[in-house]
DNA sequence: AACTCGGGGTT
DNA sequence: AACCCAGAGTT
């Protein structure tokens, strides 16, 4: 199979492509709430939530920041913490800080608005070619390609390539045929191919009959639309027991912020240890609690477990319970004592909120 | 080039 | 269960 110049290809058919695609979305694309207008500032907070998350996961806490964060200067000038509220359940936190530190670039380099160039876009915090393309396109028209998952998919059937677009080769190629490709409507072709993959060009079962371009499509006409895309990649999930405390008095939790590194960085969640740890350490959950409260607890015996997944391991959690005779409060790590039938100002991720159900 | 970083929906 | 998702940053 020839895969490696699509250009000739490109050259003869990249018209009709382009019109078909332009004219199929004008008539199928969905009503999303950042499609209201060509807000930088509303394109970029979509973009970043909606890498590696849904459509419908995004919509509402779309609508929720934006009510939060009304400006750049807003988000510029909110607290990390409240930030990271806005994000809670979405997932890559590290999403969040970095949106707020982009924001705060703008106010001190850009006087507080969004840049106007492909290349200064990209050196901000959080926003690789995928987003700056994407934003720059969407946003002011400007001729760049935005090539995201769904356009490697979308790609790799219409030009039959079976090149691994889980390696950065193929991404920068793919990039480099979006480009020979683009019309002058850059705006909504971008978009077009993005929505033809999430909902025509889909990675199982494609719905080529529906396909406003599949008369130009090589994987279809090859009968291979379903052996592509070709990814390799694939890390495996880690399982991890974990051991976690529930430390109460008079109706309050104590929830502790956790490391500044690492899984859920900077976000809250019950004390917690790996169980393989504490046993090399001879300790029980018990015996750590203590050691970190610096007072005794007592165990009340009453246990849960809880299973959450992540991309790249899976948490075992087993629940203890412990009564404390009063909320102490250690400088180090940070701690707070909040009300669990209650919605707190501290973000807490899901798989923490798994364990609050039924208590 | 490989690894880290969440969580939810599909198949 | 495995795969995918409007990916970026680090090593």
């Amino acid at each position: 199979m020839k895969n490696i110049d699509h250009l000739p290809y490109i050259e003869e058919h990249g018209k009709a492509l382009a019109g078909a695609l332009l004219t199929w979305y004008q008539q199928n694309k969905r009503d999303l709430p950042w499609r209201k207008n060509h807000d930088p500032y509303r394109i970029w907070i979509s973009e970043v939530m909606l890498q590696q998350t849904q459509v419908d996961t995004v919509i509402d806490y779309f609508n929720r920041f934006m009510v939060t964060f009304p400006t750049i200067e807003a988000l510029a000038g909110a607290d990390e913490e409240q930030v990271l509220k806005a994000w809670e359940g979405l997932g890559y936190y590290s999403r969040a800080k970095r949106l707020k530190q982009a924001a705060q670039v703008m106010m001190l380099d850009y006087d507080g608005a969004f840049p106007t160039t492909y290349a200064e876009t990209l050196k901000l915090p959080g926003i690789g070619p995928y987003t700056a393309g994407a934003v720059m396109s969407i946003a002011y028209n400007l001729p760049v390609p935005a090539v995201d998952g769904n356009v490697l998919r979308v790609f790799s059937r219409v030009f039959n390539d079976d090149r691994d677009i889980g390696d950065m080769k193929t991404r920068k190629a793919f990039e480099h045929m979006a480009k020979a490709l683009l019309p002058e409507d850059s705006r909504h072709f971008n978009q077009a191919l993005m929505e033809l993959g999430a909902t025509i060009c889909t990675p199982k079962n494609p719905r080529c009959e529906a396909c406003p371009i599949h008369a130009l499509c090589r994987a279809k006409a090859s009968l291979r639309q379903k052996d592509l895309p070709v990814k390799k990649k694939r890390q495996k999930n880690i399982p991890l027991e974990m051991e976690v405390a529930l430390v109460r008095h008079d109706h309050h939790t104590l929830i502790v912020k956790r490391s500044s590194e690492g899984l859920l960085a900077d976000l809250w969640g019950f004390p917690i240890v790996k169980r393989d740890e504490a046993l090399q350490d001879g300790m029980s959950i018990h015996d750590e609690l203590e050691e970190f409260l610096g007072v005794k607890v007592k165990p009340t015996g009453e246990i849960k477990k809880a299973k959450h997944v992540f991309s790249h391991r899976t948490w075992h959690m087993t629940l203890y319970a412990f009564d404390i005779d009063h909320k102490v409060r250690p400088h180090f790590p940070q701690v707070e004592w909040i009300d669990l039938t209650k919605e707190s100002d501290f973000p807490l991720p899901t798989a923490f909120k798994k364990l609050i159900v039924h208590m």
